[in-house]
DNA sequence: TGCCAGGCCGGGT
DNA sequence: ACCCGGCATGGC
């Protein structure tokens, strides 16, 4: 808690997620997975200035067409698959209503989520926190690289214990799920890159580098 | 120019 | 139960 503190005076406020709708932000987290964050701005610009931004418009258009307006996110054959498997969802379930498809326990709501075909757990936070505005804890890359470089987890932790980390010590508050994930990927942005660590200038500077570390970590 | 970016699935051991 | 290749664009 006392991390969150220093990361927050140190990069402020970070105002996630950079989408506006609930919708756009389900859209921005399928196609951000494994993909830089401008890409994913330009595919969904495609979205909002053709008024495909729907869910039944992203269930119905024809995935060939889709893949087209969503190519500068990268993987957009797969990802096409993956929209529309979401989309397709929300639509049989709950006629296209996000409203009634976010009102249940964040527990069914992220079950029903990594049920769908393209939807794994961080894709699944992702849309449970920022979406639906509901606390769930959201892992990413980032936020493993700067656990371990700090040797809070091991590295062979699996997502749901790095999750459980962060759940078992704070208080399930949206907005402080939101901030601190947020802060996490500031943090390793600027400061735990592969190859290239600048621990001395992090402010979570209280580890000395480990070399034994892959690379990549 | 090669490497990287807010994962996930499916097939092979 | 792991492990790994595949998926693809744009920026530095």
């Amino acid at each position: 808690m006392d991390h969150y503190r220093t990361l927050l005076d140190a990069f402020g406020p970070q105002h996630w997620w950079p989408g506006e709708t609930p919708l756009e932000i389900m859209v921005g987290a399928v196609l951000t997975q494994n993909t830089n964050w401008a890409n994913v701005e330009r595919a969904i610009d495609n979205l909002k200035h053709t008024g495909l931004l729907d869910v039944e418009k992203l269930v119905k258009f024809h995935p060939a067409e889709l893949a087209e307006r969503i190519k500068p996110a990268g993987y957009f054959n797969i990802k096409t698959k993956r929209l529309q498997n979401l989309m397709r969802f929300v639509w049989r379930n709950y006629d296209g209503d996000l409203d009634r498809f976010f009102n249940q326990s964040v527990a069914a709501l992220r079950d029903q989520l990594l049920a769908v075909n393209g939807i794994g757990p961080e894709t699944a936070d992702d849309i449970v926190l920022y979406a639906a505005g509901k606390p769930s804890f959201v892992v990413d890359t980032y936020t493993f690289r700067v656990m371990l470089r700090h040797h809070f987890i091991a590295q062979d932790d699996d997502y749901d214990a790095i999750k459980a980390m962060f759940e078992d010590h704070l208080t399930a508050d949206v907005p402080l799920f939101n901030e601190y994930h947020a802060l996490l990927v500031a943090v390793g942005k600027n400061f735990c890159k592969p190859r290239n660590p600048l621990c001395a200038q992090c402010p979570l500077n209280v580890y000395e580098h480990d070399p034994n570390l892959p690379e990549e970590f």
